[in-house]
DNA sequence: GTGAAAGCGCTAACAC
DNA sequence: GTGTTAGCGCTTTCAC
């Protein structure tokens, strides 16, 4: 493998000035630097970043935990993130934890093993012991939290506000004259679900309805899980008359699973979701769901870690972005109002 | 941040001893190995990877080079490939090209920059310039081609025989009546795309069939071109009665298109997709498609690129693994027959 | 069995 | 403006 002072010995200058060429070319006169630069360009050299990183004690890598690396959902919320940590230099690695604390507690070590500089976590819970004698900020490496909300205060995080979207998506099936409104809920572990559940209840609470328990029903954000959940659901005496899944896919799921059982959407059953992910779009009927703005996200993410990763202490912000409901066709008056 | 010296003042042993309990502990003894593996322990001390990776020279980082890397096709691919690689001691990278061979090829060079020590190449263009007066094997990293099957020969890789898959999906809906199949194809660049497309006509043809070249639409992998090319498709004074779409993605865009004409599936249109995505079992009607082996293709991928890592030659390995026709409601007898 | 020392490839402080 | 040198953290000869 050739290296810098290979380059340096062809260019007949030191290591040194190969170095400067590539990082500081205003230092060089323009003789010299041309020299070494024909030589870069014929040899094709690149920097050992092994070499540099460990000389720098900085790698330009961040790593992002992810429960579900590859799912639609974060896509679009990766794929910002990448954006922004390529132009600041810096490289994006995935780390799918299949749902695995070990895993997530194996990318996090990344940092500590100098194989990144700093974590995007998807995950609710930290994959850290933290001792509560000292600070968060002494104690983590840069560190941002985003849609699914950790459980641990005082750590830099993004999401939108999980209890008043279900609130306002509750609340749109209730002026459509839906009295009975069922629930696909993800795990009940995961901050988000309770949340979600939260807000449902609350616009329930405050329409004068009454909250049954037979009408939540776990999905646990798997397609086959919430086929089971509508297949019960849609099985009760007093069945609901809308549907409201914690996630598109377990929507999309619930509907394929009503078609199945001969109802007709939105006739017989509204179905909303949440994420409006890109094939909300495209099921049929389409899908009337929560949407979370991804790419913003994203950006509110890399905007809360830039900073640390340039030496700036942790900062407790929670960033809180907007939700919205897309109206489409999967929602519909309540049967006894058609 | 702790380093060996600190463990070996703390153990009161020296780097060296301690680097041996950590990596040949039999080559210790065992009072010291103890007393080395409670500081190590108490500290929390993880070896910093960029130090032993430029003593070794090899980083245990695989890179996958992926065109739209967070899809839903590649999933059980990749998770299979990070299953191995982590029993093997690797971790994986994942690089998303969004389909720009800038891109590819800057994380192509991370094995140049020593940041990864082989590659996995979903793309159909090989991200290196290669000097066709020496061998493949002199010039390239460790590599393995999957999926999408590029364009240079002598490259270890691993596929479905797309033709006969294609063929045999084509034969399918021939068998059930169909006399005119509609095409949404991917996008005609690429390697994949071209050879369905001459399953499809090979099938016609010996079917006694015409090739009609009005049936063929792009719909470049994407769910909106999908929709725009069942319009067009559905539209045709002589139309299609089955419409073969080379993704499951553009196969759900595809039924949900019809549906929103007001077709009936599998009545008025049959539909057929190809990769056999999760989805597929979940929408309605439940999707008939071509089912890629994707675990066995990321077993595959491993069990050619181990070898290249361990140091051997790359050989102008072929893998062609099996695919698989699965049957489910979105297809039938064509509208004549029933 | 163990420690001292060299060196992986690079950059930056320092001297000239 | 440029070269020399030290050192980032680690592993592995080589002596002992």
């Amino acid at each position: 493998m050739i290296g810098i002072k290979d380059i340096a010995k062809e260019a007949k200058v030191s290591p040194a000035t190969v170095s400067r060429v590539l990082r500081n070319p205003d230092l060089v006169t323009e003789d010299k630097r041309a020299r070494v630069l024909e030589v870069v360009k014929r040899t094709g050299y690149t920097p050992n970043s092994l070499g540099v990183s460990l000389r720098m004690s900085k790698t330009y890598n961040l790593v992002a935990i992810i429960p579900d690396a590859i799912s639609v959902f974060n896509y679009p919320v990766i794929r910002a993130i990448e954006s922004l940590a390529l132009q600041n230099g810096y490289s994006l690695l995935l780390g799918d934890t299949q749902e695995m604390e070990s895993r997530e507690r194996s990318f996090a070590n990344m940092v500590r093993s100098r194989q990144a500089d700093g974590i995007l976590l998807f995950c609710s819970r930290l994959p850290f012991d933290i001792d509560p004698e000292r600070t968060l900020a002494e104690q983590l490496p840069p560190l941002v939290n985003a849609c699914e909300p950790v459980d641990i205060d005082g750590i830099p995080s993004v999401n939108i506000d999980n209890t008043v979207a279900a609130n306002d998506a509750v609340d749109y099936l209730l002026s459509l004259g839906h009295k009975r409104i069922g629930v696909i809920a993800g795990n009940m572990t995961s901050p988000s679900t309770i949340a979600r559940l939260d807000g449902y209840k609350s616009a329930l609470k405050n329409a004068g309805i009454s909250f049954d328990e037979q009408l939540i029903q776990i999905g646990d954000y798997a397609l086959s899980g919430a086929a089971e959940a509508t297949r019960k659901l849609a099985s009760l005496t007093n069945r609901p008359t809308a549907i409201f899944a914690f996630s598109d896919e377990m929507a999309m799921s619930c509907m394929s699973t009503l078609h199945k059982m001969g109802f007709k959407i939105p006739q017989d059953f509204s179905v909303l979701g949440f994420d409006n992910i890109r094939y909300a779009e495209y099921c049929s009927p389409s899908l009337t769901t929560v949407a979370q703005p991804m790419t913003e996200i994203g950006i509110a993410c890399m905007e809360l870690l830039l900073p640390q990763l340039n030496g700036e202490p942790m900062q407790p912000i929670k960033r809180i972005l907007p939700h919205q409901l897309i109206v489409r066709e999967s929602t519909g008056l309540a049967p006894q109002l058609i």
